[in-house]
DNA sequence: TTCGCCGGTTGAGACGATTCAAAAGAATCT
DNA sequence: AGATTCTTTTGAATCGTCTCAACCGGCGAA
């Protein structure tokens, strides 16, 4: 309703715009006597600054995008609060925007922040190779790959996803497991193929006595989890797999959520292994075992190197942080009796 | 970079800024021939609208702002999804905030939001009176707050967090249960005081032979839970509770690590109850018992009472709308040996 | 006295889109 | 042909703030 603009502010402290102006952006420039007569208006108004015509005239903004594929994963949320941890030290907004897995959805959320004029967007696409990267990086939006691999267009962060798919297939292999199943969704999602590919490459690596085999779900969510370890509870005994790894730590409760409700054992009728090692892994029936992301320091990193890019954007040379996961052991894949 | 703005769209197409915001706006008042003319030049040329620009210009936004106590907890996550949904639907964006029960962040996220001018604000205060509340709301941005109870001053959405907490003390006095603890937050809080009230009430209803006694973490969190796990643990058996009600899931997930870690088991030494029926609440080491929450819906009413009073702001009669919570019974609070 | 300087203050453009009264064109009717 | 509608298009004003060249008054130096 009542709100007031810097005019009135001016009017009512007798001086000009351009004086409520400096007295909001360059205090020290303005005499003492006239400043405190400028906030004794402002308070007395109620006033705000609209940050939108502010926007407008100065051309960049203060706030960035982030669109995550899932919200419902605790392991995007933490990577939200990395970036939002050190967006906030320059006081930078982070808005999180929620893909939900659904291109349309991304595309949307896209848009808008590129019409609302963010000083720049963090995402963890959808699509490996994502159709609106290039005319959105053309039209000069800065934009951070998260968790996704580099084009050269623009910086990346993520974790060597080939080498956790490694570590998990190297352990169980150890443990002595000669029938290993992959927990998949969607192969376009890189990460997964990734995953995927790293357990076939440690499979291998033990010769030819270790069969692999893969289960898709439409989604990485516990449903498609739950979905999965249906399936494989259905299993003639002999023919189940005896250790499986799922491509993210909801799945893994999915599916350890099925094995208990058909009276399956974990570890020892089936082990689990999960991705990212959220806080709730630990948590779960069977603690899970999982590979650990560095999860805050991957959403840190994104901003720093889009501060670094907004910052100098000719000097700014784009480049791809990796990071390395690690393989934390807990309950769910202790070693087997018959090992 | 080269952003390119209304002008230089309406030169190329040779007609006048008016028509293009108008091929923009209302593309069914433009003849057919110039609406091509200008839609070519818009492809041409990557033309994005500035939204900024065109807020300053209207005055009002279709953004919302949702500043939640704890993104942590997937319990502001589903409230979060409700509403995006169905803002959704209004094609209305709603930006997340986190104030992670920190009052001081949760001033500058609303300051931020006021700012910007957004549509409107839906919040889970920190505090049961929230000293901006006033003001805020004077100068003309519309709250609701969520979770919360109602001052008059605004809509608001809540559940009956004193029948949860009735519900849960019901059950577990039913159950045989005689020494309750209730494990909780900073008293701040409001929903946390009214479960605990709850909880009294329905072991006052017992007569006197239950034995009722609260323990604080300083937040509502795993990291909470455990804490006070932990010192129940150190409690000779004697004088240990036999059962707990926790103030959320969160905090009930931390307190059965804490059982876990110390080998007493749940629910034959000590029975838990947790808040909010979290999906990793069913998922967890031992199934847990919750009162819950309709979460999704609580976020889509908050969006739609303020739609209704944007849509309608002198029609608009402030309400307040309570939804019943119901209980969950798991395998953490099945009944005692010796009840 | 004049000049230059300096800290403060002013006010007239932007910024990019929307809006709307009015002009221009096209079509219809006498 | 002229008058009367109806449809399109135009262009100037506006939203609230920032920026920057210009201005002002006072002071010290010449």
């Amino acid at each position: 309703m009542a709100t007031r603009n810097i005019k009135e502010v001016a009017q009512l402290a007798r001086v000009s715009v351009g004086t409520v102006s400096n007295v909001l952006n360059r205090p020290e420039i303005v005499s003492p006597a006239t400043r405190e007569r400028v906030f004794e208006a402002i308070k007395k108004l109620g006033f705000v600054r609209n940050e939108v015509a502010r926007h407008l005239r100065v051309g960049r903004s203060r706030t960035v995008g982030l669109v995550v594929l899932d919200v419902a994963n605790p392991f995007f949320v933490d990577v939200a609060q990395g970036a939002e941890a050190l967006a906030d030290e320059h006081d930078t907004m982070v808005v999180l925007c929620n893909s939900a897995g659904d291109p349309g959805r991304e595309r949307r959320h896209l848009d808008q922040l590129e019409q609302q004029r963010v000083m720049g967007i963090l995402v963890t696409p959808i699509e490996a190779e994502p159709p609106w990267l290039e005319e959105l990086v053309a039209r000069g939006t800065p934009v951070v790959l998260v968790d996704s691999p580099a084009t050269g267009l623009q910086c990346s962060v993520a974790v060597d996803d080939r080498l956790g798919g490694q570590l998990a297939g190297a352990h169980l292999v150890e443990r002595g497991h000669r029938r290993i199943m992959f927990a998949g969704g969607p192969p376009s999602v890189k990460q997964v193929a990734d995953r995927h590919a790293g357990l076939a490459t440690a499979v291998a690596a033990a010769g030819g006595a270790v069969e692999l085999r893969a289960s898709t779900a439409p989604a990485l969510t516990v449903a498609g989890g739950r979905a999965i370890g249906e399936r494989v509870a259905a299993l003639p005994p002999g023919a189940r797999p005896t250790a499986v790894f799922c491509a993210n730590d909801m799945m893994a409760l999915g599916f350890l959520q099925a094995m208990a409700a058909h009276g399956l054992r974990v570890p020892e009728d089936l082990a689990i292994i999960g991705y990212d090692d959220i806080d709730f892994a630990a948590a779960a029936a069977v603690p899970l075992s999982s590979v650990r992301q560095p999860r805050e320091l991957l959403g840190r990193t994104a901003i720093d190197l889009l501060l670094e890019e907004v910052a100098e954007p000719e000097r700014h040379r784009h480049r791809q942080v990796i990071f390395q996961p690690d393989l934390v052991v807990r309950e769910s894949s202790a070693p087997r009796r018959d090992g």
